[in-house]
DNA sequence: CTCGTGCATCGATGGCTGTCGATGCCCCAT
DNA sequence: ATGGGGCATCGACAGCCATCGATGCACGAG
C-alpha cells in the first residue's frame, strides 16, 4: 500500500558516474510475490525446533512411520500441542497421513523436503556478471 | 517438562504383534534440540516473503550487490521494514554488509543457502528399511 | 560548519503462533 | 451395549513478529 513510484532517482542519474548514484540494474527479475508467499508458506512450516524434531523422529523411524503416540514423549510436549504441529507439517505436505484402527500414522511425504532444497538452491544463485 | 517417563508402552508389549502396538524403534537418533534449534533459527529468517525477495534481488542485482535504497520500492514496504529484514538476514548469515560512503551495500553469502539446503536433504533421507 | 541524505534504531501496535487443559469423536475390546 | 484409549479440535493465553512513523547517527557536498 502507498507504492510511491520515485523509483530510487537510479533513471535520472548520470551513468558511469558509480559513486555519486547506488543504481542496480537486476539482471534478472525478482522472484514474483505469489512463488515468495509459496515458499515462505513452506518454509515457515519447517521453521520451528519442535517441528524438525518431529520430521526426523519420522525420517528415523521404522518404515519411516509414526503414529502420535511415539511422538509426543520424545519431544517433551502435550498430546494436543504435537497433534498441532504435526497439521502444520502434512498441510504443508512434508508428511502424510494414515489413519489405521484408532493409530494416525505420519510418514515423510518422498521428495517434499528436496524439492524446496532444491528451490533454495537454485532460486538463489547468484548469477556470474556474464551478461 | 514434566517429562513422563511411561514410553508409550512399547517395551511392554509382545513382540510380533504389530496390530496390538504402535512401536517405533526409531533406527537413527532424531535431531539434537541444539541442531534443531538452529536450523530453525535460520530457516525462521527465510519463512517471509519480502526476505525471499529481498535475497532474489540481491543474487540478481549487478554484482550481487544492493543498497537499502534499491530495496525499499521494489518490495513496497517502508525504509525501516527493510533495513529490520535486511538486519534480520544478515545475523542469520545469509547476507554480508559493508558501507561505502553513505550507502550499506548488501550481498549474498557464498554458500549459506546452499548449506542450509544440504541439511534440508541430508537430515531427514529416510532411511531404507536395510537394518 | 552546515545542510541534506542514506540508514539504523526506537517505541508502539495489531496480528500471528506455540502451548496447554478440556472436550468430543471414533474405533476396538469386552 | 458399554467402556476405554488414541487422536483432533476448541478456547484461552502469553510471547513473538512484521510493520510503521519518528528519531538519531554518520557521512558527503557545498
Amino acid at each position: 500500500m502507498d507504492v510511491n513510484i520515485d523509483y530510487c532517482r537510479c533513471m535520472t542519474s548520470l551513468p558511469l558516474v558509480e559513486s555519486t548514484a547506488c543504481c542496480v540494474s537486476s539482471g534478472g527479475a525478482p522472484m514474483s510475490v505469489d512463488d515468495a508467499e509459496g515458499l515462505a508458506r513452506r518454509l515457515k512450516a519447517l521453521s520451528d525446533p519442535t517441528r524438525l524434531r518431529l520430521l526426523s523422529i519420522v525420517a528415523g523411524a521404522t518404515e519411516q512411520e509414526a503414529c502420535v503416540c511415539d511422538l509426543t514423549d520424545p519431544v517433551g510436549l502435550s498430546q494436543p500441542t504435537v497433534s498441532h504441529h504435526l497439521k502444520v507439517l502434512t498441510e504443508a505436505g512434508f508428511l502424510s497421513r494414515s489413519k489405521r484402527g484408532t493409530w494416525a500414522y505420519y510418514r515423510l511425504v518422498p521428495g517434499a523436503l528436496d524439492t524446496v532444497a532444491g528451490v533454495l538452491s537454485r532460486q538463489f544463485a547468484a548469477v556470474p556478471p556474464t551478461r
